[in-house]
DNA sequence: TCGATATATTCTATTTTAACGATATATTGA
DNA sequence: TCAATATATCGTTAAAATAGAATATATCGA
C-alpha cells in the first residue's frame, strides 16, 4: 500500500502537480522548473525528488544540468495509470494555462540568479 | 486545481484508503468502520467527511445510523476515476486481505462500547 | 419526556509537510 | 588547479494534517 500512498502524496501538492503538467510539453532542467514556478531552488530540487520517488518522473544527468522528463510509467501502475491521466486532466485550469504561456520563454542559459 | 488536489489529499492516507476498500464490499456506517479499522469514532467521521467532500463517498442518514457508500462519480471526473482504478488496486496487499477477513464478521447491532 | 445510542464537532497535542537560506557536492572551462 | 555554475542536502521555521478525548446534536424507544 505504500506505493500506491507515495503516488497519492506525490501529487497532492500544487507544485508538483504543476510540475508534471510542465513535463508534459517538454523535459526540464530543475532552474527551469524553478523558474517558471517562481519557488526557491532548493524547494524545486526537493519536490522533484518526492516525484521521482513515487516514480512520476525520471532524472537524466547531463553536465551540470539534471534533465527531468516523465517516468515512462513501467515501474509502477498506479504512477502509469496517473501520469495518464493527467494528460488530459487540468489543461484547462487557469494555473496551468498560465504556465503554458511562460514555458516557451524559459531557456536554461538565460536564467538569471541561483 | 483544487478539486484535483482534494481527490489525492483524500487518498493519500492509510486509514481513508481502506475506508474506501471497504466501502466496495457494502455500505457501512460509522461504527463498522471504526470497529473494522481500531480507531476513534471521531477520527472515522472526521476522515469519512474528507472522503466525502472530496466526492469519493456519499452518506445517507438512517435513522441513528449514517451509511456511507462509494459515489456514483457523477460529481467529479477525478474522483469517478480513481473510485474505479482502487476496484482492481490494492487487492493482494496484507492490510486488506486483513480487513475483508473482519470485515464479514462486523455487525452495527454488535459493536461493543462508543 | 427521558435515557440510550450514533454521529458530528471542538479542543488539544503530536507529527508531518513545505518553504527558504545556507552549505555541500559535482562538473565544466579557463 | 581554480572559479563559476547547477543541483542536492541540511537546518530551521511555520503551516497543515492526524489522532483521541470530551462535548454537542439528533433520533429512537420506553
Amino acid at each position: 500500500m505504500k506505493p500506491f500512498i507515495r503516488v497519492m502524496k506525490a501529487l497532492s501538492d500544487p507544485n508538483r502537480v504543476k510540475m508534471m503538467k510542465m513535463l508534459q510539453t517538454r523535459p526540464l532542467c530543475v532552474c527551469e522548473i524553478k523558474e517558471s514556478l517562481g519557488i526557491a531552488q532548493s524547494t524545486t530540487s526537493k519536490n522533484l525528488k518526492i516525484l521521482e520517488d513515487a516514480e512520476l518522473i525520471k532524472g537524466f544527468k547531463d553536465g551540470l544540468w539534471v534533465n527531468y522528463s516523465l517516468s515512462d510509467g513501467s515501474g509502477s501502475a498506479y504512477s502509469a495509470s496517473m501520469i495518464g491521466n493527467l494528460k488530459h486532466w487540468l489543461n484547462n485550469k487557469s494555473e496551468i494555462l498560465e504556465l503554458n504561456q511562460v514555458l516557451p520563454g524559459i531557456d536554461r542559459h538565460k536564467v538569471v540568479g541561483k
